[in-house]
DNA sequence: ATAATATATGAATAGTTGCTCATATATTCA
DNA sequence: TGAATATATGAGCAACTATTCATATATTAT
């Protein structure tokens, strides 16, 4: 298969942002619904401004999107290839 | 959803390995069939060894896998897993 | 045996990444 | 208005990554 420059950096940008635990566990717990970044921190265990600063990558990416409601943001996935790139990824890790 | 710790490390290597242009690229080209080191190499303009440096990661990852020939080792995708979440990432990079 | 070819590997280094800490912005409440 | 709450952001730093260069191992040819 052929790829282009440019594609494959595309590509790798988006691997790129699932490649971090703690992104990934952003996203296992945004699978069920949208979450505000407070909530996210403390089911993470992170400090809000880690998780921020990562969900900002992801926005970036196309990963999640964000809503504004009153001083809350609340996260959820963007668009249902997040959750099929992380259970076709989690396939491979198990039956591995 | 809920993931276990080791479960999103394991993730996140998987991930990690598809997060780098040169190492998609080998990828892209390996969907063609087996290739040995020196046809990647020339294929993509790298040197041989930091192909066989990348080709040892992905082969710890499980997603290449090496047949010996002589002095030659040919590379192929290890399983169908790999191309699934290539092509599923691309789709998600091209409709962006 | 020696040379040539194909691949692998270790060390060193330049570049990237993810965190913390301090601070900024935005919104609500008193 | 001023204090409190929720999130975002920039700088700085420690840890990681991908390459290069030198060298090692393995196989084939002379």
């Amino acid at each position: 298969m052929k790829i282009t420059e440019p594609k494959a950096a595309k590509l790798s940008e988006l691997f790129s942002a699932l490649s971090d635990t703690n992104r990934l566990r952003i996203i296992a717990q945004l699978m069920d619904g949208e979450l505000p970044v407070r909530a996210l921190a403390k089911g993470l265990g992170m400090t809000e401004s880690a998780v921020s600063h990562q969900l900002r990558g992801l926005r970036h990416m196309h990963l999640v999107r964000a809503r504004k409601s009153g001083r809350q943001v609340f996260y959820t996935l963007d668009d249902d290839h997040v959750s099929r790139l992380f259970t076709l990824g989690l396939d491979h890790v198990q039956h591995g």
